[in-house]
DNA sequence: TCAACAATGTGATAACTCTCACAGAGTCGT
DNA sequence: ACGACTCTGTGAGAGTTATCACATTGTTGA
């Protein structure tokens, strides 16, 4: 059981979450029942210390003088982040970027299920996806929405559509928005929101690079 | 003990940085010669204190009473960031997020010149890329990368190969890498590594909406 | 020229996050 | 059964990052 202390928990704990899942089912296919904080640390390059305090925030899951069931864990923290929900989602842009995250296995594996696509491109629309859902122009976004009560949104338009995307997405009733356009879309409070910026992490790189260099 | 000053800057404050360019850069389509941070601040959703601050680890670049020169500000902060560089850069794993990549023109702009690719689909070695470049075998990438000097490399491979390309690409002399696969590799201290997990924004988003819920 | 004004740059402070060290809790060998 | 051993869970403290408040500095109009 869970219990779900007040205080607030750091995003970045968040983030690790994340990374933990990837390391215990790494680990499960290693055979590795059991383990212990050091050596899931080692395996995703954490401190031993933080993975202890990151679960604590949520409850007590391991055993003193043992470590962590692998599979029991990685089930806890699929539940601390929601991943056991079937959030109905979709994906507007079915460009590269768009069908690389629609090919991604992991889609399924963290909750989210794909029921439409959308596309301005009307030699894209109509086509079908290895899914079986087929992509639908932009201006039918809002009502399909709505009927097909879908929760999530994955913006991977160009930067000019994506504030426009993101209006009609929320017009139609969307609660989450996940947003990889190059700009930071503005939506009401009451709707989740996520920019990921791909281009600030290649930013990043070549300042670290630029860093070292002197 | 830090070593320099230059350490102690957050990597918050890069990241922002990043987006404080993508801002500017709209600002100035949209014919504003000079803008305050509570404009910048407005346009990007950053604090304005917040900006000054970043903007202080590296100079001063605004005017009292005005504010800043949008487009001199842009280029300040590309020289901070390193994106006037062409650093040659080569991507491995030419699968749909790694074409996403390869076709972003922020990748130019951003200082990034692609110079080579590579994949393990013998159906798409030898095809040529919309820049003229030539996918090659896998096996070439430590040769490669030593002759044509590259700097960067970007790992868009599945999970189970990453660690062993990215093996191949620091053999070759690589100085920094750019991790997309859901894993986190292994490299020596000398080279500068960024990981970016895609699926744990995904998670990071399922997670606010699930605590919004209760 | 100078006073009123506007917006920056920054020290001080608050808030947040990570690390450390160890008490607490369970296991294992004899 | 019990002591030696192992690893977790956590309070305290160190370290890092964001916010605040205002002194500072350049601009503008009379």
């Amino acid at each position: 059981m869970m219990k779900t202390k007040e205080s607030k928990i750091p995003e970045a704990t968040i983030k690790r979450l994340s990374t933990y899942i990837n390391c215990l089912e790494r680990l499960q296919a290693e055979d590795n029942p059991v383990i212990s904080s050091e050596m899931l640390g080692e395996s995703c390059q954490v401190s031993p210390a933080q993975i202890r305090k990151d679960l604590s925030y949520f409850g007590e899951f391991g055993v003193r003088g043992v470590g962590y069931d692998t599979k029991k864990l990685e089930g806890e923290i699929r539940d601390i982040l929601g991943l056991n929900h079937k959030w109905p989602t979709t994906v507007v842009g079915v460009g590269k970027l768009g069908q690389a995250l629609l090919n991604f296995a992991f889609f399924r594996k963290h909750g989210f299920r794909i029921i439409a696509a959308f596309d301005s491109d009307v030699n894209k629309i109509g086509n079908e996806l290895s899914n079986g859902v087929t992509i639908l122009p932009t201006t039918e976004i809002e009502k399909t929405v709505k009927n097909e009560k879908i929760i999530i949104g994955i913006i991977t338009t160009p930067a000019d559509f994506a504030q426009e995307v993101a209006d009609k997405l929320v017009a139609g009733g969307i609660k989450g928005l996940l947003n990889f356009a190059p700009i930071k879309v503005k939506v009401p409070e009451t709707i989740t929101l996520r920019n990921v910026s791909i281009t600030s992490e290649l930013d990043n790189l070549a300042y670290l690079l630029t860093q070292k260099k002197r």
